[in-house]
DNA sequence: GAAACCCCTG
DNA sequence: CAGGGGTTTC
């Protein structure tokens, strides 16, 4: 027996891996971690609510400000401490007092408007004031501008002050455990401890207020502890972000070394060719202000190019051409246009990991924000564009160059980044995780549009445009995540997920092939916008314009080896399911160099060798029992003869193996394959015969017969489109 | 002893 | 179809 099988170590080893590396977990925990730091995030804003609609609204409207978002959203967590603690020792209590303070006052609008911005020096004066108030109590009142009245007004005044600060303490104290109605009862209260001080009225107003401000303080505490978590976590993810740009570079570098000695001098002569001066300007000084903080850098670089990206596609006609020109012209090498692909399609991830991030925290709008805070859309505005849309051939260059390849994305090597649960992926995930058509329910999604489905082509998944990446806003690693194309049974599947996206319709016929229009629809399905119907223009794209690009890309893999082969897939995807069960009918027995060579476009290793020949094993098994099966079955039916028996297209037992092998019946399937099911029916029949089932081993006879009756798959089996063309016919 | 294979289970 | 335990083969 050649050795087909290697299955037992290797999956023991790998299956260990793969139950290690579930999706699952990672997306529960960072799903966990993002909800938790999106919470945190809005309790600690919320206060804000006014200058953060100002905030969001440019979020939305204005794109060369997204850049900054992060980074305004790091810096205000930052600010926002400061205001409130100018001083380590400033106590909340002093805060609240001063606010009260303020408020008998009548100097105090509102809490957001000046509470904040107005408080820094008062701050301090009056937690010298809570400390040292008897030794000077001038200084305590001296901000509010009576520097004149005589020493028994002042030690008076004092006195009262500080009756009024005990009291008001003691109610901060209740409010602060207390629910309202408890914390009136404690103002009431108060009036007992000191009712000379102020006339009842004026008592009564100021209890008012001071519940009202027992209510803001308390808050306040709460939320500048939820803000320290908050910061704490942007901490963590700007640490990521680091580590995240140093991969981004890293692979930046090894794209882009023909012109380029460094990641921030390809950016540059990337920013010259496609920025105008307004757009340049911007950029550069957002550089400028980033140059602080490098996660932000990373994110303000990243969504620079984005900018330059949607700067080029408003400038159809001046860009079109042009790329269409540099291609064969001497001024850009061959290769040249490749890495510019995979430089901007490495932005583009970048940057949705970066609008993920946010997309993260605004997508939950909070009490305060409830109209200024929609989701964003970056992706779409992305993607929603015509046919000289670079950007959008890139991702489709992917998907297309590789058929039902998951290509890693560039972003794979991000594997390395210290996601909870995101461990080194470097093998297969679970082989085929969904079935195509018994799970279309997990397609659609669901109705509230934010928990859409978890399969996501490759592209959007890692784009950060799906629900699985909206969870792992950090792309989940190098994840040979299953490319659920619904291939296998396309008129059976399809009608029910076009539904959602049925602009995906306008695919030129030249382009759509299955596996086209369900990118197409991942992409404009994402989730980001759920209220938002996807553009017409969203599917519309040049297909000439794709297959040229398709055709560059791939004369170029021989200059190219490394950079093809790292966007080989790493797992296998339902397609590859497909193409092998339809293998089956042309070799049941497949070595594993066999597998190699009509898997080419799968980045083979121990897993993905095992795993194929999983599949075949579970194929044979399979047919063997069918076959034992119905020879049984014949045996029972008083067949005698092998004569009697014989495989036709229309017979029980083929429809049995079809069904299986090739279930949307779109495969023709071989006439060898009948005339080998055919022996290996008789096979059974005459062992049964022969009474040799007795023999525990009794199939291995009938094994070996078969082995040798492998034919040769037809080549177009080597191509990793071979299932759209297989299926064209 | 490792690999290949078989068988069973979920 | 994946996983794992048991058995056989080399």
């Amino acid at each position: 027996m050649p050795d087909h099988d290697s299955t037992a170590l290797l999956s023991r080893q790998t299956k260990r891996r793969r139950v290690d590396i579930g999706v699952k977990r990672t997306v529960g925990t960072a799903s966990a971690f993002f909800a938790k730091a999106r919470a945190t995030f809005f309790s600690a804003m919320n206060p804000q609510g006014s200058e953060q609609d100002v905030e969001y609204s440019v979020v939305q409207h204005a794109d060369g400000e997204k850049s900054n978002v992060l980074r305004k959203l790091l810096k205000r967590a930052n600010s926002y401490e400061d205001a409130m603690m100018p001083f380590p020792g400033a106590t909340i209590i002093s805060q609240l007092l001063k606010n009260n303070m303020n408020k008998n006052g009548g100097t105090e609008p509102s809490f957001q408007a000046s509470g904040l911005s107005s408080t820094g020096s008062e701050v301090h004066q009056e937690d010298v004031c809570s400390n040292s108030s008897r030794d000077s109590p001038q200084e305590c009142l001296s901000p509010f501008g009576r520097p004149t009245m005589s020493q028994f007004d002042v030690d008076r005044l004092c006195d009262e002050h500080l009756r009024a600060k005990r009291a008001r303490v003691e109610n901060i104290i209740r409010g602060m455990s207390h629910s309202p109605s408890v914390a009136l009862r404690g103002n009431e209260n108060e009036r007992e401890i000191a009712p000379q001080s102020v006339s009842p009225r004026e008592s009564y107003r100021e209890n008012k207020q001071q519940s009202f401000q027992q209510l803001v303080s308390a808050r306040k505490e709460q939320k500048r502890e939820e803000r320290r978590q908050l910061k704490q976590q942007l901490e963590d993810m700007q640490k990521q972000l680091r580590q995240l740009q140093e991969k981004f570079y890293q692979i930046y570098d090894s794209t882009d070394s023909e012109n380029d000695e460094d990641g921030n001098l390809s950016e540059d002569s990337m920013r010259s060719e496609t920025m105008d001066a307004r757009a340049g300007d911007s950029v550069s000084r957002s550089d400028n202000e980033m140059c602080e903080l490098d996660p932000g850098q990373f994110i303000d670089r990243a969504r620079a190019l984005i900018r330059e990206q949607e700067i080029a596609e408003n400038k159809p006609k001046r860009e079109g051409p042009k790329e269409k020109e540099q291609g064969p012209n001497a001024f850009h090498p061959e290769g040249k246009h490749l890495a510019e692909t995979l430089k901007q399609e490495l932005n583009t991830a970048m940057s949705q990991v970066v609008d993920t991030v946010v997309k993260v925290f605004s997508s939950k709008p909070s009490r305060q924000l409830p109209q200024v805070f929609p989701p964003l859309q970056i992706p779409q505005a992305r993607f929603a564009v015509n046919g000289e849309n670079h950007n959008f051939h890139t991702a489709n260059q992917r998907l297309q160059c590789f058929g039902d390849v998951i290509i890693p994305n560039p972003l794979d090597t991000f594997g390395s980044v210290p996601m909870p649960g995101a461990t080194d992926q470097t093998e297969a995930l679970p082989l085929v995780v969904r079935k195509n058509s018994s799970d279309q329910s997990a397609w659609a999604p669901p109705a509230g549009g934010h928990h859409a489905s978890l399969h996501q082509s490759p592209l959007s998944a890692t784009a950060g445009f799906s629900t699985s990446s909206f969870r792992h806003p950090f792309p989940l690693p190098p994840m040979a995540y299953p490319f659920q194309s619904p291939l296998g049974a396309p008129s059976a599947s399809f009608p029910g997920k076009e539904r959602a996206s049925p602009e995906s319709l306008d695919l030129t016929r030249e382009t759509t092939s299955l596996r086209t229009k369900m990118s197409s629809h991942h992409m404009n399905h994402h989730p980001c916008s759920p209220g938002h119907p996807p553009s017409p223009a969203d599917g519309c794209f040049s297909a000439q314009a794709l297959k040229k690009e398709i055709k560059q890309l791939l004369s170029q893999e021989e200059h190219f080896p490394l950079l093809i082969q790292s966007y080989m897939q790493e797992g296998l995807s339902p397609n590859h399911l497909k193409k092998a069960k339809l293998m089956f009918f042309y070799t049941r027995y497949p070595s594993s160099n066999m597998l190699k060579t009509y898997f080419s476009d799968v980045k083979f290793n121990r897993c993905i060798t095992s795993q194929l020949i999983k599949w075949f094993s579970n194929f044979r098994e399979f047919y063997y029992i069918q076959m034992e099966k119905y020879a049984r079955q014949a045996i029972n039916d008083g067949v005698t003869s092998t004569e009697e028996l014989s495989i036709t297209r229309d017979c029980e037992l083929y429809r049995a193996l079809n069904m299986h092998y090739n279930k949307a019946n779109d495969f023709e399937v071989p006439e060898r394959f009948l005339e080998v099911a055919q022996i290996t029916l008789r096979e059974f029949f005459n062992a049964i015969i022969a009474g040799k089932d007795v023999d525990p081993s009794w199939k291995k006879a009938i094994y070996k017969v078969i082995c040798k009756l492998d034919s040769e798959v037809p080549e177009i089996f080597k191509s990793p489109n071979c299932l759209q063309e297989l299926l064209h016919e």
